[in-house]
DNA sequence: CGTTCAAATTACATCGTTGTAAAGCAGTTT
DNA sequence: AAACTGCTTTACAACGATGTAATTTGAACG
């Protein structure tokens, strides 16, 4: 069996008490039985039952990350971020996935509860402000990613702002037929939803007209399909703009497959920059934001908010930068 | 606050250790008293606090699942699947990294006692089994992906054949010089060590000289580094067989960028079938297996080992098939 | 109607840790 | 030497759920 501060205790000829002081370091101990104590805590290999603590002080050490697709590498990254910042601040973090389903997002804040997660980092894509409202309950939460409502700490890309970017610069490129993917008036996810305004205010401001292609699923198979059908009825346009960098790897599959060149016959750009974005054909040009940064926000404002419920919800902006790579950049022609 | 048993207990006008009978069903409840119990429940909603009921009878509810490095595609579809199955069975996931660095390997176990982690899946690196020797208090444990031991139960793929595989493949294809990426005999990693064994035999029954660049990163970016190190200073070989996607990723990248075509200059296969794997260049030819059916496996072997703890360790390997895609299919002139 | 027996319910103790409040113990001060 | 100070250490209870063992309930039977 495993010891505990009992046992600890009684090798060191002090009180349980004692033990947990030293443990914990809040108290004072005289130097002479920190060190007995030290001894005897090193000798039995003793680990503080943390089920124990959780449920004595309510906290569990454990924060929860919720994504709605954990296969995506954009999920991945983030994930491997938020794990190694809070590695080091000492958190353990319980991984979610609510798979786009809002059921999914519900499930969440009673799983919460019942683990005494001490906070909650979620990336929602269906959540309605009422799942947020009803939650005096709920552990505190810090939502990342794009969401149209300000109940709750935030961080996030400007997703506006930056597909707007993205679309003036394949413009400013002279592309004219911009067809966007993943967008379009009645996206369901917020992301959907602002980056197709940003699309569309760029085209607008240029006079010229937006093409969207709807895309529900967010997948590169999906997008293979919907960009695949597209190609085989339409002119070719003069680029595609995914609204993720995933898609855009569907996109460029479907469109290579067709024999089209990227960039030389049609432009493409993606949203994200994910890791595998520089190897994507010539390498994809998309929307860059810095995801270790975005992560750590998103830890540090939840920590903020552990030790203090009551701060007014705050909103972390993050910036992006549009980063052109082969798939916008026309090689001389040989 | 939450309620708790106590406060049900008032409420149904009985002790809480009905409530708790109720709550768990494993002892007989008669229908009166269970109707009454229920009502309170959902009137008061409550939701059972794991950490006293870990405190309790020893056990959290929570697995660990721990990968080398979570942002990799890799990791993130097994991650998906490992969550998935162990949702719908009732368990949450605690997600840990352990960066190829075996001290965060050995952290592991201390955190997952501190935790009360029910058990773990882990996809070790370079833990030598002394680690898990020692591991009399450790919790049940699961190995996934190629390990060269026999003292835990483990999921893998049979390397060292699906590498053979994989080169007898290309051989067959015609291809003489294939240069593997990632392997080679200094390798630390146990999958490279395998399938640079599976890779070696199969050039020598060929009588075929085995060329093998190694890296331990086994990262895009470095692969195409090396790849691209090699392409600089040494004629075009007729295949390059990377022991990742992910690798593979990043070699495509290198050849194409130094102006060869694949695959009619060189031809280039994978390991794994990463979502992406379809969707790189003209699709990468790959070796693949059912990650589903891998994560699934390895769940339900968990749960096996932590109901009985004295089972013997036993072994359970996915099987492999080649993927041919466009990488390795010459497409007719033009 | 009293007895017996099984089934349902209860009181109590316990898991390991830590906050509270009280006790112990030096070392000063008068 | 008594009283006081400030610091360290202790005893005890509590967090919430549940196994154990004892108790109560109700049905069945003579």
């Amino acid at each position: 069996m495993r010891a505990t501060v009992k046992d600890v205790a009684r090798r060191a000829g002090v009180s349980p008490k004692t033990v947990s002081n030293v443990v914990n370091g809040l108290v004072p101990v005289s130097p002479a039985t920190r060190k007995r104590v030290e001894l005897a805590l090193q000798e039995l290999e003793y680990v503080p039952n943390l089920s124990a603590r959780g449920l004595r002080n309510g906290r569990s050490g454990l924060i929860a990350l919720a994504l709605p697709k954990l296969e995506t590498a954009y999920s991945a990254e983030i994930a491997h971020h938020v794990v190694e910042f809070a590695h080091e601040a000492g958190w353990s973090v319980q991984l979610e996935e609510t798979g786009m389903e809002p059921v999914r997002e519900h499930e969440l804040f009673v799983k919460a509860r019942a683990h005494q997660i001490d906070g909650l980092i979620l990336n929602p894509v269906v959540l309605e402000a009422s799942a947020l409202e009803r939650g005096v309950t709920l552990p505190p939460v810090v939502l990342i990613g794009e969401v149209e409502q300000e109940i709750a700490d935030r961080v996030a890309v400007d997703s506006v702002a930056a597909a707007r970017d993205m679309t003036r610069f394949l413009i400013e490129r002279g592309h004219r037929q911009i067809v966007s993917v993943g967008g379009g008036e009645r996206s369901v996810s917020a992301a959907g939803h602002l980056r197709g305004i940003g699309y569309r205010e760029a085209m607008a401001e240029a006079g010229l007209p937006a093409r969207e292609i709807e895309e529900a699923d967010w997948a590169p198979a999906a997008a293979a399909r919907v960009v695949g059908a597209y190609l085989d009825s339409n002119p070719l346009p003069d680029a595609f703009f995914c609204f993720t960098d995933g898609m855009a790897m569907g996109a460029l599959s479907a469109i290579t497959a067709r024999g089209h060149r990227v960039p030389q016959d049609v432009a493409l750009a993606g949203f994200d920059d994910i890791d595998a974005a520089q190897f994507l054909g010539p390498g994809l040009t998309t929307v860059s934001f810095d995801k270790r940064e975005f992560a750590g926000r998103a830890f540090t404002m939840l920590v903020e908010r552990m030790q203090d419920r009551d701060l007014e919800p705050r909103l972390v902006v993050v910036g992006h930068r549009i980063v052109e790579r082969g798939t916008t950049r026309v090689a001389v022609r040989t």
